[in-house]
DNA sequence: CGCAAGTTTGACGCTGCTCAATCACTGTGG
DNA sequence: CCACAGTGATTGAGCAGCGTCAAACTTGCG
């Protein structure tokens, strides 16, 4: 992927989720543009970084879907994270000696593989990104917190819906989602219930539910969401916890805060 | 707690905690006890702050334990941290405009209420303690996503068993565990329950039986883990995730990566 | 066409939940 | 010193949500 080809891009996906943060210059919005120019392309099923690798560098998904997994001993998994385009992997992850997971790819992806030293360099020179960046890894804890609360406490149909009401939140984030509400949902119903601690057999069948409420229309690698806000009531979602509208305004922030995100 | 006290006091747990990431200097010690200056008392069952609350402060535990907790609207609970003596809750919590979860006191404790100047002024002056503080945050968040592995896929007592193993070497951590291997255990079964996701009485009975196999010795606030190393082969416990040896040497650490951790 | 991956279905049963009662311990006031 | 209340632990009986196992079906693809 060259640079014109890069200047033709209508719009990279890291540019739409930070410019929700922080208005981005020119040269910002060039500088993350230019990140991609070592953009690959990896193929389903490969991954990223495993457990027990030592990290180096960063990924920023621009195309297809990544996931944050452990494995147990007796071969389970539990799925910790999905990354969707313009989506990170810690920043910080190089600070680890050892990877305690493993990012695999759920999709065909393009990625950029962004060494530690890059990362920092930009950190430094772009304050501003820095913030939006440190931000959203904040917005990652809480969404991890709020997975938590959803396995332990609810219930099946629980939570198979707010998994569905949050990506469709994000994937609309960076414009992925058309105007019937219908976006890229590369997860097997294995993956369901690897994210949700459930059998991909239960989860079939709560699916058929909510498809046969008229809720959602699913297969096919897509996703529709038909009545969002009846979805959300039963799943009891409440997108508090993505912190969408962003950090505090940017006045509030005073430029210090910025390197303790 | 006037600085003559504080002189007296043969540790200080952050001080323990983050000796083991970097050692510290005298200054650096200081400051760190310094932070004990404005150390309150605060009665159990009380909030250090909660859900929808706008964060202005920084918490740290001195003595007795705290939680992160989340409420569901039909009154269940979700608990989804401890915090022991000498933790940090989120260093940059005042960054949210509002609080997604609460922090509350599970036994009567000493707290320190830092303000977010003071904060950020230790942490620009003492670039080593800023390091070792964002170096506990990624421990926190490796926590996490372990804890999510547990409620996801293990049964019952694999639940509830590497909990204590956990709590175990952290509290060794802070030099809180004695010579029989016996240490404050505030939580009652019902804090159990709400951190695996299971209800009081299936607690009760895994309890029931990882006492009646000598495993463990639990009661009036205490436990004793009588067989680690067989208590954590049930529980699949591998400490990796605590991260206990800490963070790189500190050469690895170029001193540029320290602001970004 | 034939294989692989993923989805769907059915029968059955276990793990862990519900409800409700009882017990144990501690602190309090008379 | 005892009655009492409150909190937490324990027990039992019954049951349901979700898991297990196994087979069939559907879809995409070389």
């Amino acid at each position: 992927m060259n640079d014109a080809v890069e200047a033709l891009r209508p719009s990279n996906p890291l540019i739409n989720k930070l410019g929700r943060f922080v208005s981005l210059k020119d040269d910002e919005q060039d500088a993350l543009r230019h990140l991609g120019r070592n953009a690959r392309s990896h193929s389903r099923g490969s991954d990223l970084i495993a457990e027990g690798d030592e990290p180096d560098s960063v990924f920023l998904i621009l195309e297809g879907w990544a996931f944050r997994y452990k494995h147990l001993e007796d071969g389970s998994r539990q799925i910790m994270a999905y990354l969707i385009p313009g989506d990170l992997c810690d920043i910080r992850i190089f600070l680890y000696e050892q990877m305690d997971h493993s990012i695999g790819l759920l999709s065909d992806a393009t990625v950029v593989k962004i060494p530690a030293a890059e990362m920092l360099d930009l950190l430094d020179r772009y304050p501003r990104i820095e913030r939006a960046l440190l931000w959203a890894t904040l917005v990652d804890e809480s969404t991890l917190r709020e997975w938590l609360l959803n396995v332990g406490q609810r219930n099946a149909l629980q939570k198979i819906s707010p998994l569905c009401c949050e990506l469709c939140v994000r994937m609309k984030a960076v414009n992925l989602v058309d105007s019937s509400e219908t976006f890229a949902f590369p997860l097997t119903q294995t993956e369901l219930a690897d994210t949700t601690g459930m059998t991909t057999v239960h989860v079939n069948r709560c699916l058929q539910i909510l498809r046969k409420d008229g809720l959602i229309r699913i297969g096919r690698g897509k996703l529709t969401i038909l009545y969002f806000d009846r979805l959300a009531k039963i799943a009891g979602f409440n997108k508090i916890y993505l912190h969408v509208d962003g950090p505090p305004v940017e006045q509030k922030l005073r430029s210090r805060f910025s390197k303790h995100m």
